[in-house]
DNA sequence: AAGGTCACG
DNA sequence: GACGTACGTGACCTTG
């Protein structure tokens, strides 16, 4: 017994994950986010802890994975291509996992191309053959297959899941797989794994896969057994995927074989030399630990008979994490603008450059010439460290008046060399308020900011549509300032001036520029330390990590992209519609009898219904008759010929001014295509929305209007691909409401609204199925009986008929809406399948236009949320997927809500869109499996009228 | 700056 | 009995 060797071998990497998303977000004393790192030490402290304990290590290791590259990438290049990026706070925090594993002198195996899994592995049928009892500290399925109990001289394998503290033998793994461990590879290669994207057999999970292994014995004699069955789904599927679950059990299977880098002898653990460990927890601040280390109480260089979940300190229970007990903010001092550095030297440069590095935290804001990141030059750069740490560094002053003198500056080029490390830098987080801009601006002197944190997108996040009137629900970093940190920076306007009187950025005084720029950067940073810790105890974390914060370098990148369109076509079309509108005003006032402004909507109104005696005008509010397209067009109906060319005209009129001339004036000079700017705060709901100019809005419903799509094109010898998501936010509705009929019909590929028509009224006619139509919609939006008698041009009672049919034929949307009210009344905010909040402060208002309007928007923003997510989720994987498809000439230049356009060679085609549509359709995937199949239709053409 | 209108999903 | 009537956007025009 006295000589029982027993190996622990740490899975360093599943580890730290856990404990990223389990433990609150702490941050040492220079600002580095470690609370990964607090969990990992606090882990490595018990296992030392145990050294000579009845089940306690004699030997330990830790395995971190090196690379994400293995063998099975060549078997199956969709092995973990699914897997997201870790989040940004988590990448500094890797280096100081190595860090905390060398301070406790321990063993560290990280081999390039093996996963840590197959390490384990190795390492752990080696010590077991040689008779060492074997404990994998992991709560990892896939290690579970190694579990057995010791004989013939061969050691016993066990698992150890510390967090919740069990151990993981023989029996647990039964319980979990119902099935011997041997067999456990089996069933994983039947039931597949999302996160791994490993396929398994489709529509068989843990327990169809559990129980076919355990009736047959064997994979091969499951699969087998197909031929016996009855006729099945299941039958089916088995025979028809057999090849995916021959490909799943290779993936599955671990290597245990692999050359181990450091003999089982060297991990022998002596206990723990307390020198470097001191340091290591000195550096971080982990104070509770450096005095137990101190007074030798519970250290893990000596036994110990203290209970070690007695003294663990309150706050990092991972129990405690979502409930409010965080790191309390630092006190911040005041904002003082004259502490800012003006930094005018490559010597003080360098200084503020190696704070950043030893900080791991900076905050960033750029000046520039213009509004436009496209296009704009850089004028300066400021930096902060913490409360009143910041510096400006100015590039570009003083350059218009060619006879005064320049103040002094480093030159940009030499700023940029230096500056670019840092920005660069994995070990270094960089936080900025709408820090897109400022990737834009950087990426045109070549430098790719990374790992990046954005308080913009951190309060949208969390706030989105938390604002009312008066209280302001904006994210702009002004208003955020004066609601989180009570403090109004100095604005823009203060510094430039407004209107005639403004001047560019790069001519204002440096004393004046450092306190405007470096107060951003320090805002900046301070905001970032008030709401990041929110995030966790809000539950904001998978939202911002996995879908909105990911966007950011991808939208960056497609604003960079623009798009071509044809000036010569537009300015043809341009001059067409002037004719025609000329032609049309001729004529319209005539039928007046006198000449107006037909575009004013108070004079248009006065001549129809006043002058002309036009019957149904009817005043809004503000004493004006409404004319707009309904009025207009039942007027028309009616025979008044002026109410037609009015309609024609402000056809023609729209696409003109906001089409065909605004387009041409917005293609930048130097690319010569039209990048428009995305805002990802833009929509409460979450959606993105498109400026300046903006191309979510491009006319595709009338014929004229589609001209102007013609005239979006690809470059000489490429295509343009439009693909979108076919009626996806009706097959959501149908999955979150859960609508067998509706759920049916798209899992069978059929016509939605024809089979809404068939519920509805027995019958497929164009107008039952017309008014179906409307109906579904009508459903999404929030529907009122007046609304909808509106819409189809019938009676409230008979609208209010048709909605109870509609709730009696599928009674999931009744329930849905009730549901979603009811949580919204008692919460506050509704939620996205990918737990994305959206605020309703008027939802009990006392003002029924207000509150009813209120619940509308509630019963559609899961709705339309989840869509938003789901594409989002899409345009984060497609550019790594393409590029691991070797498609690198492929661009994704823009995103209409439901739809991504690219633009590829056209040799291209035919290998891109299998890779297209596999990421849009799998979006949702690993975090939401859809009961309904997401349809994506793709087309190509040398327009982007063409490609649909 | 506000209101009306209309382009899109 | 009044409120106003489908969700989410942005741009342009006229008017005050």
């Amino acid at each position: 017994m006295a000589d029982k060797q027993h190996l622990y071998l740490v899975d360093g990497s599943a580890y730290i994950f856990r404990a990223y998303h389990r433990l609150p977000p702490l941050t040492n004393p220079e600002g580095t986010p470690v609370g990964a790192v607090y969990g990992y030490t606090t882990m490595l402290w018990k296992l030392a802890e145990d050294l000579h304990t009845a089940d306690g290590p004699t030997h330990l290791a830790v395995v971190l994975d090196k690379s994400s590259k293995s063998f099975r990438n060549d078997i199956y290049d969709q092995y973990k291509a699914n897997r997201p990026e870790p989040p940004e706070d988590l990448r500094p925090q890797f280096p100081l996992i190595r860090d905390a594993t060398r301070a406790f002198s321990l063993p560290l195996v990280e081999e390039p191309d093996v996963e840590a899994d197959d390490m384990i592995a190795s390492y752990a049928r080696a010590a077991a053959a040689q008779g060492w009892d074997v404990t994998i500290v992991s709560s990892d399925k896939d290690l579970m297959q190694l579990v057995g109990p010791g004989k013939d001289g061969t050691g016993a394998i066990d698992m150890l899941d510390t967090m919740k503290n069990a151990r993981i033998g023989v029996p647990e793994v039964e319980e979990k797989f119902g099935v011997a461990p041997e067999l456990v590879g089996d069933v994983l290669a039947l039931m597949g794994d999302s996160v791994d994207n490993i396929p398994g057999i489709f529509g068989v999970g843990p327990k169809t896969a559990s129980k076919l292994i355990a009736e047959h014995g064997s994979l091969t004699a499951a699969l087998d057994s197909a031929a016996e069955m009855k006729k099945s789904k299941l039958k089916e599927r088995l025979i028809e995927h057999r090849a995916d679950a021959e490909l799943s059990r290779v993936l599955v299977t671990l290597k245990e074989d692999c050359p181990l880098p450091i003999p089982l002898e060297d991990m022998k653990l002596e206990g723990v030399p307390p020198g470097p460990l001191a340091d290591f927890l000195t550096a971080h601040g982990f104070t509770s630990l450096l005095r137990r280390l101190d007074t030798g109480a519970g250290s893990p260089s000596r036994k110990t008979d203290l209970n070690p979940a007695k003294q663990e300190n309150a706050g990092t229970k991972p129990a405690e994490a979502g409930t409010g007990n965080r790191q309390p903010l630092p006190d911040m001092p005041p904002v003082d603008r004259t502490a800012y550095t003006c930094v005018q030297t490559a010597d003080v440069l360098q200084q503020w450059i190696d704070r950043a590095f030893a900080a791991r935290l900076v905050a960033v804001d750029t000046e520039t010439s213009a509004l436009d990141a496209i296009s704009a030059d850089l004028v300066g750069v400021s930096l902060a460290l913490g409360p009143n740490d910041a510096c400006y560094i100015p590039l570009a002053h003083g350059g218009s008046d060619m006879f005064a003198e320049r103040p002094e500056q480093i030159a940009l080029d030499t700023t940029i060399a230096m500056l670019k490390p840092l920005l660069e830098s994995d070990a270094v987080v960089k936080v900025g308020q709408n820090i897109k801009y400022d990737l834009n601006v950087l990426a045109r002197h070549g430098i790719a900011v990374s790992p990046i944190e954005d308080t913009m997108i951190l309060s949208f996040v969390l706030d989105a549509g938390r604002g009312t009137d008066g209280i302001g629900g904006g994210h702009g970093m002004d208003e955020l300032s004066v609601r989180h940190l009570g403090h109004a920076p100095l604005a823009f306007k203060d510094v430039c001036g407004t209107g005639k009187k403004a001047i560019p950025f790069g001519e204002v005084p440096l004393d004046r520029a450092t306190e405007y720029a470096a107060e951003d950067a320090d805002v900046t940073w301070r905001l970032y330390k008030h709401l990041k810790p929110r995030l966790a105890i809000e539950g904001g974390t998978r939202v911002y990590e996995r879908v909105d914060r990911p966007l950011i370098p991808v939208v960056a990148r497609m604003e960079r992209e623009g798009i071509k369109v044809d000036r010569a076509a537009l300015s043809r079309l341009s001059e067409e519609f002037a004719a025609q509108i000329g032609t049309l005003e001729k004529q319209i006032h005539e039928l007046a009898g006198e000449e107006f402004t037909v575009g004013s909507p108070k004079q248009l109104g006065d001549i129809l219904f006043d002058k002309l005696g036009h019957k149904g005008g009817k005043k809004g509010k503000s004493g004006q008759y409404s004319t707009d397209q309904s009025v207009l067009e039942r007027l028309a109906g009616d025979g008044a010929e002026i109410a037609t060319k009015v309609l024609e005209w402000r056809q023609l009129s729209k696409l003109k001014s906001t089409y065909t001339d605004a387009l041409q004036a917005a293609i930048n000079p130097t690319t010569g295509r039209v990048h428009t700017s995305y805002s990802l705060v833009g929509a409460q709901t979450g959606r993105l929305s498109s400026t300046d100019p903006n191309l979510q809005n491009i006319p595709i419903r009338t014929a004229i209007g589609r001209q102007i799509r013609e005239a979006f094109v690809p470059e000489e010898g490429n295509v343009l691909l439009a693909a979108d998501y076919s009626q996806i936010e009706l097959r959501l509705a149908a999955h979150m409401a859960d609508v067998p009929a509706l759920k049916e019909a798209f899992e069978a590929g059929e016509d939605i609204h024809a089979r809404t028509a068939k519920e509805m009224y027995g019958e497929v006619t164009r107008d039952t199925r017309a008014a179906a139509k409307t109906i579904n919609f009508a459903i999404l939006y929030g529907i009122s009986r007046w609304g909808l008698a509106g819409r189809l041009g019938i009676e409230p009672d008979e609208a209010q008929a048709m909605i109870t049919r509609y709730f009696e034929r599928f009674p999931g949307i009744q329930k849905y809406i009730a549901h979603t009210l009811e949580s919204v009344r008692e919460r506050g905010y509704s939620e996205t399948l990918f737990g994305r909040k959206t605020w309703f402060p008027r939802i009990e208002s006392k003002n029924q236009a207000e509150r009813q309007g209120s619940e509308r928007a509630a019963i559609n923003a899961p709705i339309q949320g989840t869509s938003a997510d789901i594409i989002k989720r899409a345009m984060a994987r497609m550019m790594p997927a393409l590029a691991d498809a070797g498609l690198q000439n492929v661009r994704m230049l823009l995103q209409v809500h439901d739809e991504l356009v690219f633009e590829l060679p056209e040799g291209d085609v035919d290998a891109a869109k299998p890779v297209i549509e596999r990421v849009m359709a799998e979006a949702a995937l690993p975090s939401v499996k859809l009961s309904v199949p997401l349809g994506i239709e793709i087309g190509t053409g040398k327009s982007w009228d063409a490609a649909h």
